[in-house]
DNA sequence: CTTGTTTATGTCAATTTCGACATATTTAGT
DNA sequence: ACTAAATATGTCGAAATTGACATAAACAAG
């Protein structure tokens, strides 16, 4: 069950910490990724209840389709920043970030 | 009132994006910065609260101290997840963080 | 089975952020 | 005032992220 995971996330890209000994995720660790794919779920879930297509979005932030595909599939080389750039300009409010980080917000 | 918050914020560094007339920030752009600036303020804080130094930090988090100042300080040229990864590994955990967006928590 | 639309994947040079280091400035203790 | 510790500021090459573009794959609608 906990290889399963961490497998998963591998495949995404992600390079896990060398401290932790083959391949043991910290806390911290989990956390960031964890924060970070809450985030990008939301993007897609608030483009999708949109109606926008990844290029509209794209275009709205000046980014790219591309780049938008590789945001809301958890791509590890997408900045924290552009994910938060595409949720406001969505309409998404801090408010409304901070109760997806609360757990208050589901994403889905 | 305008003009002062403005000015502050282009000494720090941040570029205005060219599509709002004259340096007039949009809400996105005015939302985006607030992020960023209430989450180095809860670094600074979470980071006094535990009588940690700068370099104690950042050796903490592989960076330097150096980047950690210009974090607190609000620098730009800082990503969100550096600001993240600081805030995790200070103990911070992710609801925390989502109650500081959400206005309930004071990083002061 | 086509055709058109949307999303996924990979690559590229340019820009940005990175840690590191040096050094200035601020702060606190004596 | 002097000293030492902590923080701020600036610069550097290296690494990561950027938008752009091409193209593949998935998905509908007819």
């Amino acid at each position: 069950m906990e290889k399963k995971k961490r497998k998963k996330l591998e495949e995404k890209g992600y390079r896990v910490g060398s401290a932790a000994d083959f391949l043991e995720l910290t806390p911290e660790e989990e956390a960031y990724i964890d924060i970070r794919l809450d985030i990008s779920k939301l993007v897609k879930a608030q483009r999708a209840k949109r109606g926008w297509t990844q290029e509209q979005l794209a275009r709205a932030i000046g980014s790219s389709q591309s780049r938008i595909a590789k945001l809301e599939g958890g791509d590890p080389g997408i900045s924290l920043d552009l994910m938060i750039k595409a949720l406001l300009r969505l309409g998404t409010s801090k408010k409304q970030i901070g109760k997806l980080l609360e757990g208050e917000l589901e994403p889905a």
